[in-house]
DNA sequence: GTCGAATGGACAGCTTACTGTCGATTGGGG
DNA sequence: CCCCAATCGACAGTAAGCTGTCCATTCGAC
């Protein structure tokens, strides 16, 4: 998305400011946090994207297929396919067979998998620690909140997106 | 980076558990906004990526070099260059010669790079004002504080990260 | 029982970020 | 004056997301 102008002259910042300071906040911190968790877990064979499908496996009850677990992420069924692909080949990750569906492969951490798993998250927990050394717990459950808010209402806004990028006139006038 | 487990069973949610779900709030939102983003604009010739190197010029007080575009936006040189490559071609950019040095010639939009600009943000204050309805400015000011000094002491952390990713052992134990 | 919709994987190709390496240009220290 | 460090662009290659198309499998409606 875009950037945001500079807040605004003399007034309250407006909502439209705020926001688009927020997507600005979101995009860096969004790079941030992969180039962080790559260094955090690199020598564990790990990067953040592959992190994150062992965390979607191990929040996950049962072995799910490789399209369940990209619809449980938000993603794509191919981006999940092909990391689960290179952490197969590489033994952090195993296919078992779905009594279920003869094609959908079930997904399940290998032992090593799971050892590399945990031990990213011990260091994710005690570099978080230092992170949020001294901000009040709350202050960043009421900013996730925030975020999932607006997750869910852009989510719904697909609709308006169409009608305000459709809208041939009128938009030179807000 | 990575997964939170669930948060925690009984007590109070640790700060660690929250920053989990944060991280994870902020990968799910920059995808969304991303999305959005692209459909906002896609029939103006740009996308979230394009959109956002014209606001890095437009916020510039002076036509600025490619890598120093990069800077400003937190980004690599080249990734800001292949855009600026693309949005030349295209007649939305246009490279002017450099006084101060021969090779870095500036950045600078054209008359259709600015009309595309002014009108992603006109679409984007519409889009913003829906979502934000209801949402009072000052939460969204302070999840904006609280992901940049997140943002700041993850650049700060990089010694930290080095010791915890590198310390051979003593991870096991948290 | 059969057909069709929903779901899943494979294959191919694109976008946007990254990295590392190279040569060109500039400007400052000795 | 010269050389070195910093900066910049070019080129090449990687990671991680996306899309679209195709075929296989499953399951439910009829």
């Amino acid at each position: 998305m875009p950037v945001s102008s500079a807040d605004p002259p003399g007034d309250r910042p407006s909502a439209r400011d705020a926001f688009s300071d927020l997507a600005l906040a979101v995009f860096r911190l969004n790079g941030g946090l992969i180039e962080a968790g790559d260094a955090l877990v690199q020598d564990l064979g790990l990067t953040s994207a592959r992190w994150q499908v062992l965390g979607a496996i191990a929040l996950a009850p049962a072995p799910l297929p490789v399209a369940h677990i990209a619809r449980n992420m938000g993603l794509a069924r191919q981006s999940v396919q092909r990391v689960v692909d290179d952490m197969q080949a590489e033994g952090l990750v195993r296919l078992a067979p779905n009594p279920h569906h003869r094609r959908a492969a079930l997904v399940a951490m290998t032992p090593s998998g799971e050892a590399a798993y945990h031990r990213a998250i011990a260091r994710k927990d005690r570099w978080a620690d230092g992170l949020t050394d001294g901000l009040p717990p709350a202050a960043i459950t009421a900013a996730v909140r925030l975020l999932r808010t607006l997750q869910e209402r852009i989510d719904a806004s697909h609709a308006h997106i169409a009608t305000l990028a459709g809208a041939p006139r009128q938009e030179s006038e807000e």
